[in-house]
DNA sequence: GTGGTCTAGACCACA
DNA sequence: GTGGTCTAGACCACA
C-alpha cells in the first residue's frame, strides 16, 4: 500500500511486481512527472525497460486504468488522465491514508506525536 | 506493513492472518497491555476468540519468540520477555522504520513536510 | 452489441471504434435521419469530425456496404441503398435480436417481465 | 456487458471467456444458486468443470471480488459476500441497466415501446 | 505498433 | 488444498 520513491522494481520480496509498478507509475503521475494526457511508455517498451515479462505490465496498467488515473486508447496506448480534479483528489486520498496510517502506526507501539517531534529536533 | 491499532483480524485482506496477530500482540506488549514477564492468551483461548485456525496462531507465535519478545513455557505456554532493553530496541526499530516510511510516503506522491506541517496546523 | 444512441464516439471503451460508427450510421440510416439513397458524409469528413483515423471510418463503412445497407460509387462516396425491404428486413433482424437480449438479460438476473411491468408502473 | 443465460461457456466469440465466467457467476448469485456465504467452486475446481485454464477461472474471480459480490478468504476459497442490502443494489443496479438499454436500442432503430407491445401480443 | 486474451507450467505463501 | 504471481509464448483485433 505504500508508493516506492526508487524506479527500481526489487525481485524477490513479498510485494508483487505489477503492484510495484503500479506504484511505480502512479507516482510519477502524481509528482507531474508524465503531464496530463501524457503517453505511458507502451506495455512492450516498459516490460523491456524493466525486464519483466509483458503480462506482468499489463496487469499493472489494468490496475491503474481501473483507478481511474490512466485511459486506455484502443490500438495507441496508455495515457494519463485528463481530469485535473481527479488527480488532485487521488493525491489528498492518499496523504489522508499516509497521515492516518502514520498516527496509527505511532499509537500502534505506544509513542506520541509529541515524542517524534521531540526526537526529530 | 503496518502495525494494526484495531483488535480485530481482518479475513478479506491481502495481508497474512498470522502476520496480523503478530502485530496485534506486538502492539499489546509495546504499549503495555501485557507487562514484563505476564503470559499471554493461550493458543487455543486466542484462536476461539479470534475465530480462526489455532495452526495460524501458533504460526504467529512462533513469530514472536523468533523476534525475541515472546519467551515459550513448555506447557505452561506463551510469556512477554524480561528483557527490557529488547522491548525498547524494538519500539525503536519500529519507531525508525514507521518514521523512514512516513517519509517515504511523502515525497511519493509529491509532497513535502512542510505541506504537511501546513495543512495540520 | 448495443446500437448507440448518442452521436459521440467512445474512445475509453473495450468495444471497437469501427463497430460503434457502423452502428451510428445504421442508426440514422434505419431512423430516417439519412434518406434512402442519400449520401453519406464522406470518409474523410466523418474523420474529422468525430477525432479519429480516417482507416477506421472506412473500416466501419466497409462493413456497411457488407451488410447491404450502404452502396459505394466510386470517386462519388458511399450511399445509402434504395431497397426499402432491406431496411425493414434489417430493423426486423436487430428488434428481433434486442426483445431477444433484453429476456435473456432479465432472466439472467432472476427478473421476470411481470416484474418489470409492475415496477414501470 | 450482458449476462449469459446458459452456463456454457462458449469459445471462438468475441467475448472473453474470463467474462462469460464472471456472468456465468455473477447470475448464479443473483438468482439465489449459490446462497449468501455460501463457498463458491474452488478454482481449480471450476477450471476443470469448464475445461479452460486455472488463470482465467482466477481472473474471473478477481473480477468479482472486485465488485464486491464475493470475497475471498485466505486459503479457504471464494465465497458469496454476506451483504444482502450489495446484492439487491447489485441486481437494481443491473436491471436499471437493462432498461435503459432495452430503451436506448429501441429508439435506435427507430421503434417505439407501443410499436413493441403491439408486436407481442 | 498497440493492447487483450489465453494456455501451460512453475513456484510460492497461507490455513 | 486454497489462492497469487510470474513467465514464455502464442494468437488476435484494432488503429
Amino acid at each position: 500500500m505504500t508508493l516506492g520513491q526508487k524506479n527500481e522494481i526489487i525481485f524477490k520480496t513479498g510485494y508483487p511486481i505489477y503492484l510495484q509498478i503500479v506504484q511505480l507509475i502512479k507516482g510519477r503521475i502524481l509528482r507531474g512527472e508524465y503531464p496530463l494526457t501524457g503517453k505511458l511508455p507502451s506495455v512492450r517498451a516498459l516490460s523491456v525497460i524493466l525486464g519483466i515479462n509483458p503480462n506482468t505490465v499489463q496487469k499493472a496498467y489494468s490496475e491503474l486504468v481501473r483507478g481511474g488515473l490512466v485511459v486506455m486508447k484502443r490500438g495507441i496506448g496508455f495515457f494519463v488522465t485528463d481530469d485535473r480534479d481527479l488527480l488532485e483528489n487521488e493525491r489528498d486520498r492518499l496523504l489522508e491514508r499516509i497521515l492516518k496510517q502514520f498516527l496509527n502506526d505511532l499509537s500502534s507501539i505506544g509513542v506520541s506525536l509529541d515524542q517524534v517531534k521531540e526526537r526529530m529536533s
